[in-house]
DNA sequence: GTGGTCTAGACCACC
DNA sequence: GTGGTCTAGACCACG
């Protein structure tokens, strides 16, 4: 469900936690309903369970996750709430990236280039 | 000439690098031409004069700047050529940022209108 | 595994990545060994970690290093090509040398002895 | 009569600094003897004349030069002694330089090809 | 524990 | 004034 770019400038760490909130965002995830298992996630993202550790815990410091000792963690009712406020800065972070590229020499007919290049490789997943 | 965002999950001398790159790709600095000063940059975009030389060591490396003790740093004939790679690395960046932005919830047209955004700030720059 | 003379006029970064290049040429690393740590080896050769781990980075850069965060770095499978092109410029800083050496009056005779002793030298460490 | 080498790590100050103690080891400047002119050094050698002009004076400050204004620089009497610590300043550097070489990798094979090189060299030019 | 980045400030070589 | 190197020490990301 989550996909992790390990070469990204963005820790890792933020993509976990970005990737959640997303999925929160797009209704996959609902406040009540079970999260991956800690374990789980670090096999199948093919990242150092520690990370996923981290991650885990500072969502749940932020009220995003309930953790149950023993059992596994919990999307929280304060979830969607989080969750928007990741969108704010999923936006910024994109906002940084599209300055960098314009200044990087990106013409924005590049630009929709790599749009339309993301789109595609979105459709080839489903 | 060029912008640090300090903010930025992209290292300061990154973005360095990418903005001289830039400056080439768009045709403002050419092959023969002066490069801004190490402690001129640094005092210009208020960042340490040694985040500067780093970032130009690895220009002067990669063959892209030619640097000479005591004069400055000038634009290497094989400037364009090393320009045109960073361009791909750009678009990779751009590519990443967008998978993370759709990851953590954001819808096309959200998209379309931070795009919109970055847009207008420029038109008010100029 | 290395020594760095801090009275050379061969900038210390320059020497450790000479160094390791050489231990590569010399067969007692191969690619898939881990390397020394950034840390140990600033320690152990007296001088700034920060030195050290400007070497490997560029070293990284070049493609002679995989560099692991939170794990360490790591011999790249390129590693023994890129040391052959590290041999060739210790030639020619060799050959430097003794040209200086020459138009600093050193007779054929005086380098020989010079030759000895280094000669010499090694065996004592052995 | 002299060589500057301006990709060499070894400053040109000390590559001039040097070669004048060399001629005079080698018996071409005695005692009382006009040394070159500082501006036409410079032209000769492709240099900034304020590095000739800096080397000179440091000479000057050694004894090794007399220096008359207005008319020029000659070797002091006591310059055979100065060239003497010279010589054994460039045996140092020498013994650095083998040194790194052989922490580089090279073969006393291959710094034997080396040193035939540069007497091939020598041959060559005169 | 590991590497990565940045700041601060020093000294040197050179123009 | 310029670039080049080194030290020192801080903080972050990761295992």
């Amino acid at each position: 469900m989550i996909e992790i770019d390990p070469t990204s400038p963005l820790p890792i760490n933020d993509q976990i936690k970005g990737g959640l909130k997303g999925l929160v965002t797009k209704g996959l995830l609902r406040p009540g309903d079970k999260a991956p298992s800690i374990r789980g996630l670090a096999v199948s993202l093919k990242i150092n369970p520690n990370t996923v550790a981290r991650a885990f815990r500072e969502l749940a410091l932020e009220g995003f996750l309930d953790s149950k000792r023993g059992d596994g963690n919990y999307i929280a009712r304060s979830a969607p709430g989080q969750a928007r406020e990741g969108l704010a800065e999923a936006k910024d972070r994109l906002r940084d990236a599209l300055r960098q590229a314009r200044q990087g020499g990106l013409s924005w007919d590049d630009i929709s280039d790599v749009i339309g290049a993301v789109k595609g490789g979105e459709d080839e997943t489903r």
